[in-house]
DNA sequence: GTCTATAAATAGATAGAC
DNA sequence: GTCTATCTATTTATAGAC
């Protein structure tokens, strides 16, 4: 699925993947806008001209960085989603996959929060498609697992953004709890990815539970 | 606690106010960095160089909105959580009261998603504390409830998160949900306020109903 | 592929008249 | 309080040498 690149023969090692790195930290650290094309070549170590040979603009280096962000994890999750396993399972391996992508990369929240409160007003139709696919996954699931009984009568929505909501919010907003933590001496606490995955799934199980009679754990 | 602004004996009539909301408007739409003085200049009708005669900067500017909108919704927390009610009526207060807010205002959640995605960079230790308030209040209702042994030893952290993660991604990704919709065939779902609020409910009683025995209702 | 230099547009902010 | 005009810095993007 996957493109190779045709590097030219004399480039420079890592050039390309240098300017994609150091873009990622600052459109993560800061957003699209607050971000400068000077100091994603001053943080990859090449001339900002360099940018623009590889990338026809600003724009075009971020919606790169979105569809390889958001298309491997769309991937991971529609893979679990076609696996031949209950609802309940599906959904227990769709949180640990998401808290593991989550925690395995510093700006995906970020910059998923952002487009969010944008209106995706960055994205094209691919990346929009991308962000569609990890929705409609979950989603599925859900659905499935309500048609087949084996969870309550849920508003798929909302049992959609009840699964994601907790573990997008309470990550994204580490850097915010920090500051909270130091200047107004309010610890509000952290966790590791286990024990964070141990709580989804808990609030994925309680809140899915048919009316009558307990899941069955 | 609101102190009262002086109004200079010749000023026309809400310059300073129809400022503040197209602030708002577009602060909410864009975000700090994308957003332009002259933009907020133009939509509220007033020469550029009157934003700066009511306010000393931009950031300044940015600043007073948010201290407004995050000091409204604060205090209004706050006289919940001291009302003689049960954890339990807390909660459920506590939520009607969170979904009423984020519903009634289109600029609330853009903001805060932002600042949670910068870190609160924009934000001084005065706009800090207030939304270190919300978190603490509704922190404390949950501490509460675990420490009566009303609600099962669930980690106060992610319950928190819990109550305020779906409703916060529930809302603030409409606009995204709608152009998913659109070009992506790919209906998720909207629900009215009295089922969102419903929703966040049941999910709190489930999640922090004891171990043993269901909650009283 | 990589660089220097610069174009062209726009940003936040201010001076000063009225 | 309100406006016109402008300053200064910064930004995206490109031309052209090597």
């Amino acid at each position: 699925m996957v493109r190779p690149r045709r590097a030219a023969p004399t480039a420079l090692p890592g050039t390309r993947s240098r300017i994609l790195s150091a873009a990622c930290d600052e459109f993560g650290a800061r957003g699209f806008a607050a971000t400068t094309v000077d100091r994603i070549a001053g943080r990859a170590r090449v001339n900002k001209a360099m940018i623009y040979y590889h990338f026809s603009s600003k724009a075009a280096l971020y919606t790169a960085i979105v569809r390889e962000m958001y298309g491997q994890i769309a991937e991971q999750l529609q893979a679990i989603a076609t696996q031949p396993l209950s609802a309940e399972a599906k959904i227990d391996a769709l949180i640990e996959t998401l808290v593991n992508a989550v925690d395995g990369s510093r700006h995906f929240l970020p910059i998923f929060l952002r487009e969010i409160a944008d209106g995706a007003v960055h994205l094209g139709p691919a990346e929009l498609a991308l962000i569609a696919g990890i929705f409609s996954t979950v989603r599925g699931v859900i659905v499935e697992g309500v048609r087949q009984r084996r969870f309550q009568q849920v508003n798929p929505a909302l049992a959609h953004f009840t699964l994601i909501g907790p573990l997008v919010m309470f990550r994204a907003s580490a850097p915010v709890r920090e500051r909270i933590r130091t200047t107004q001496r309010l610890d509000i606490g952290e966790v590791d990815s286990r024990t964070l995955i141990a709580h989804l799934q808990m609030v994925a199980r309680r809140m899915l539970a048919p009316e009558e009679g307990p899941a069955k754990d």
